[in-house]
Formats: structure tokens, sequence, C-alpha cells
DNA sequence: GTTGTTCCAGACCATCTGGTCTGTTTGTAC
DNA sequence: GTACAAACAGACCAGATGGTCTGGAACAAC
């Protein structure tokens, strides 16, 4: 589902690449909605443990300027290990389904975007703090901006048929918030 | 197609919207697919008319440093208006097809990228000539990165149910440009 | 008017879709 | 061993899906 979107996904496709059956299949899931339903906790459980490992990466760190930037660096870093893994974002996918708007399910990949803007906001906001003349950014914006640049990313190496794409971009927009957090 | 995806758009659905029948959907287009191509087609042209009408934008503008972030916030501008008439990109949706990957829709989105990229690059590069401090930064990436913008504010969009996401993620990034090129 | 061609309507078809149902196996408590 | 429920296999179903086919308008050329 990650890698073709739930529609193109059919249930007997799941079936057959996990080597089970119908009846297999409807006794652990209610319908195929269902399933997406788990995929996404799954998913978001994931996503939240790479927030903590990141946080977890800077621990040590004092300054804040310098958390900001070993933070992003931690998931640059990681980038051509997550391509390998995945070559999508299930979030992208679900929230392509029209259907989904407003789910149980959009609210579950809302709530997890939340808490990573939150968790970076926190980063960003005492390292901005001595930088006045960044007052115009918008932190809130500014800590969103790395889920944009997270999907975003995604469908660049789509697009290209390049995973490295993930890396630059991460990379690329490390090097801005540097620049922001010297010249503001 | 561009707000439901490919597969989860029937072709029933397509002629029941445009009050036709299915022996006229068929007489203009020999598959579902094929339509699909056509849309790409028109998405693609008026993707780069886009590109064009900001290029024109500032084509009175002398300073480089001037002209990119006139180029970024003419965009900045028709945020809210792109959002209005569209609610998702055509070329996510169509990359989200797992079957259409190295496809000839495939290619004319990475060209269509490419052409933006090239455009972005031939901006930026005589705007970071008199930044030292910015060697490190791939004019490359960075261009992309207006890309990566797009692609993923559009899903933040989706995410947060917030068309206005568009907007504040532009102005965002034309920001951090434009400490990139104070700081630089 | 006749001929020919493009354009279109909608019945029709094979296949696939998500989902149900019946029957059987497997594990387990006693 | 027996009883009982959970776990599973796969035949089966109704409706949807992309696509074809036949018949007829619409329009042009002559």
């Amino acid at each position: 589902m990650t890698d073709q979107g739930y529609s193109a996904t059919s249930v007997d496709q799941v079936i057959a690449e996990s080597s089970t059956s119908k009846g297999a299949f409807f006794h652990h899931f209610s319908s195929k909605t269902d399933l997406a339903r788990r995929l996404v906790e799954r998913y978001v459980a994931a996503d939240l443990g790479h927030l903590d490992a990141g946080l977890a990466a800077i621990a040590e760190i004092e300054d804040p300027v310098q958390r900001v930037v070993a933070f992003l660096r931690f998931y640059e870093d990681g980038a051509d290990a997550l391509m390998a893994a995945q070559s999508g974002c299930l979030y992208a996918t679900v929230l392509a389904e029209r259907g989904f708007t407003g789910s149980d399910m959009n609210r579950q990949v809302a709530k997890a975007e939340q808490v990573w803007r939150d968790a970076f906001s926190d980063l960003l906001r005492p390292a901005l703090a001595s930088r006045p003349r960044a007052t115009d950014v918008e932190v809130d914006d500014l800590a969103a901006h790395l889920y944009t640049t997270f999907e975003g990313a995604f469908i660049l190496c789509r697009t290209m048929q390049d995973p490295s794409a993930m890396r630059s971009q991460l990379r690329t927009f490390r090097q801005l918030v540097e620049a922001l957090l010297r010249a503001g």
C-alpha cells in the first residue's frame, strides 16, 4: 500500500504476497480499509519512534543552534537507509484517497505531524531567540517545513527515480536552517 | 484524477461527471491510461506556463538577489488561488501509481521538473556568486527544493485540511533563501 | 439525395473487486 | 480423549471495472 497506494492494492494481491487466504485475511481485518487503518497505526508509531531517536541523538548537546543542526543531520544521515527500506510514504498514499479525508486515519496522521512540529519548534525557538533579525519567520511554519521536505522529497525521488534525492533535500533544508541561524 | 488518484477514479465516474458515454470516451481516448497521459500533457503545459509567468514577473528586476526573492514571492502570492483551483498535484497522484514508474508520463514529469530546476538554478547562481560562505550549498539541490516544497506542501495541506499551508510553506522557503543570500 | 466518415450512445462482456460462507484444522482447557 | 473456540482455507457471490461492439446521428463532399 505504501508503494502503490490504497486503491491500486487489491486484497487478492495482499493475500498472494503474504501466502495466506481470504479466510485468514478477513479473520484478522474486518475490511480492506481496516487493514489500511492498522497499517497507519503501525506507521505512526514507527514515525514517532524516529522522532524520539532524533531527539535522543542530540540529548547531550547543550548549544541550542548545535542541537537543531545535529537533529537535522541525524535524519540526513539516515536518509539513504530510509529510502532503501521504503520507496514511499504511507501518509501521502493514504491522504491521496479522497474518501479518507477527515477520517480516523487522517486524524492520526495529522496528530503525528503535530507532534513532530511541536518537538522541532521546541528546538528551534531557543536557537532563534538570539537572532533578532529572524523574527518574521514563523517558528511553527519552519518546523512544519521538515514534514514538507520529507513528503516532497519522497515525490522528487519518484519523479527522478533517484533515492538519493531524499538525502540531498534534507541536506539542503539543513543548510538553509543553518544560514537562518547564522544570519537571522 | 488529480483529486482522487488514478486507480480510485473509474471511467464510469469520468463519464457520469462529464455527461457523455462510454462510446464517446473510448472514441477520444484509447484507454484509461491514455486519458491520464493526455491529462499529464495538459498539466505539464500549464505548469511550464506558470514558470514562464514567474520569470516574466521578474523580467524588469536587475539585482540578482532581488530577482530570486521576487520570483519566490510571485508563487507565494499565487498560492491561495492555486489551492482554490486544485486540491492536489497530478504529478504526485500519477507517480503514486507504481505501474507508471519509468513510463512516458514519468518522463514528462521529470522533464518538467528539470526545466523548473534549471530555470531556478540560473536565477540562484548569480545571486549566490557574491556569497562565498554558501559554496557548500549545491545550487541544483536548492533549486529542486522548490519542487519539494510545492509537492510537500500539497500533502501538508491534505494532512491538516488547510489550504493556507501552501502559502506559509512557500513563504518559509523564501525566508530561508533570503537568509542564505544574506548570510552566505 | 447519396455516399462516406467522424462522432457518439449504450447494451454487452470478461475479468476483477471486496466481502461472505461453509467446512476444516489447530490449539487448549479440563 | 473430549469439548470448544480461535485460526484458517478456499469456493462462492454480487457488484464494479476497463474495454468492445453494434447501431445510429451529424456533418461534409459531390
